[in-house]
DNA sequence: CAAATGTAGCGAAACGGTTAGCTGAGCGCC
DNA sequence: GGCGCTCAGCTAACCGTTTCGCTACATTTG
């Protein structure tokens, strides 16, 4: 490996020369410069990040822990994360604590142990586990789509109740009443407060779900659908669903069609989020969207400003609202 | 930040004692080796991976370079890739090279300066960006999905070949003759070699696409929709399409709904690679699928392998068979 | 008891950069 | 002509580890 010191040797000059050149941190006579681009390019030098990092105390690394990188709502973080971390010079370093607290901790030891510089963390543990000192002291953290109970922490987050709310009030606007629900973990703030949003907009109008038609699991596809064919299989089954995430919707219309049920005509569902990119196939999902892309970047920019020192003051919220978007998934009551 | 000098005060030994400890890489009796631990857990010291990377020439990252993070494709490797990476103990650089080789060049560029061990890249240029000395020297690549024209490279791929022509015979065998394509860029090993499949599967039959019936243009959704509608509304419409890959197919069903056509009724639609998860919703589309997980991990193990120098031999290429799923977006010719 | 052997732990030199502070040449001014 | 100023470029310390080679002490051997 070329070092700056081969660099320095075959053009004759020192290698804080050589640094200044590189780094353009000072003046360099003209014809040294030429001597020392020329060296630079002969032995195809290139400088160490690692001891730059090293002088410096930082790494240009950004960690993104995500909650479960299977779903792809998380995959389009990444997208989002990648591109605007790129554009500040940063690159993203990818984990995912798939929805264990567990699997977590090992990954904030291992955002901790590379030096990043900064981390934006979709929580999936308590609150203890991201504050000062687990990660690198001075390296903040950003928590993103969810929130946890530790006011000092700078969230990115969505509105969830209003999406639980806005999303039933469709169903009910179309007369449903029997509504029942496939929400997720019920400690999570997302899986919570839609649920939350749900029995709000529901206890406006005088009604509440039945308990046999609420039905909470994992955010994920698999899980939604064995829920959803065992609710769909009830004699009594809801007229209407609402499903708290978009894998979940998918694996909702699995067990729908497995069934051999039609949606909307059989049973109308309605949910938060979806897969992007389907609207082309059958029915296409009334759901409630959140700005994914102009979240993260809301989320890297504070990231970025707390790196720079700019901001000095304490935690930060941003609640993003949804917008419901109308497919053709949902039917009025019969 | 607090030191192995400031834990070597704390526990009135020298730095090389600690690191003995730390390291479990000599011998330190049980006394001091308790005083040792103790200043580390009352300082809470972490050493810094930082400067054993400066010390090693290591630093225990991966990267990971895909063609198009939007696409759930690449998403879906992300997730492949860390995955494997974390088994290792090793973590993940992702980049986005958004199809577009002046981009991936940049990519490569940063790929350097942070000195990653390794890179697992889908390739998006040509062959001479990715051999030895524009990425760090000792620093293996391998590529992942795409091959390019130069046999010293590790490279797991897929047949596109047999994608294109198993789809296409099974159009073939519903009885359509005249099946259309909307293919991706020709100069892409997987544009190209999914297409001369579909010509050879048609061409074993004695038939050939019309000119007019094949559009190629950029693996994106919103591209594969406006060729799709443009395609679609010729008079002579095709009654097959093979669309060459998952987020195009996605698109072209856009489109045909669009246009108030239904599939598999009015036009059947067999692709090569699908979206994930999407199963519920109609219809199911009639695919090949690559095993992109077993494809990752294998692209993943090459690289270990390279990076611990267990294996010398020169370029390995490794191509994974696809496989035949049907879904119900093809029916038989009318 | 002296010499030889073994070894726990230490000091200091790397790793490859950056940068504070110094040197000394060139120049203007009294 | 001597003094002081400017500033290009150099020397060397430093970032936080690891590790080679050494010291000094304890133990074994003749």
């Amino acid at each position: 490996m070329t070092t700056i010191r081969d660099v320095a040797k075959a053009a004759g000059v020192s290698t804080a020369t050589v640094s200044a050149v590189i780094n353009e941190s000072a003046y360099v006579s003209p014809d040294l410069r030429q001597r020392v681009l020329k060296a630079v390019s002969d032995l195809r030098y290139a400088p160490s990040q690692v001891a730059r990092n090293l002088k410096h105390g930082r790494t240009q690394l950004i960690a993104l822990a995500v909650a479960d990188l299977a779903n792809p709502f998380y995959a389009r973080i990444v997208w989002a994360a990648e591109a605007a971390a790129a554009k500040w010079g940063y690159s993203v370093v990818v984990f995912n604590s798939d929805e264990n607290p567990d699997t977590e901790k090992g990954v904030i030891d291992r955002i901790r142990a590379l030096g990043c510089d900064g981390s934006v963390i979709v929580p999936v543990g308590g609150a203890e586990d991201y504050s000062a000192g687990r990660l690198r002291e001075g390296a903040p953290v950003v928590l993103l789509g969810r929130s946890v109970d530790d006011p000092g922490l700078d969230t990115v987050s969505i509105d969830n109740r209003s999406a639980g709310e806005r999303a039933t009030s469709y169903l009910l606007d179309l007369g449903h009443t029997r509504i029942g629900s496939i929400t997720g973990p019920l400690h999570l703030s997302t899986g919570r407060g839609r649920y939350d949003g749900m029995l709000m907009a529901m206890q406006a109008r005088g009604l509440a779900p039945s308990p046999d038609h609420v039905r909470s699991g994992a955010f994920r596809e698999d899980v939604a659908y064995s829920v959803a064919r065992d609710l769909l299989q009830r004699p009594d089954r809801p007229s209407a669903l609402y499903v708290a995430n978009g894998v979940m919707a998918l694996g909702t219309m699995r067990a729908i069609s497995d069934l051999g049920l039609r949606c909307p005509e059989d049973i109308s569902v309605a949910s938060t989020d979806n897969i992007a990119g389907i609207g082309g196939i059958k029915p296409r999902l009334t759901r409630t969207e959140h700005p994914v892309l102009e979240m993260t970047g809301e989320a890297m920019r504070m990231l970025v400003d707390r790196m720079r020192g700019t901001v000095e003051t304490p935690g930060r919220t941003v609640v993003f609202q949804p917008a419901l978007v109308v497919g053709d998934s949902c039917a009025p009551v019969r």
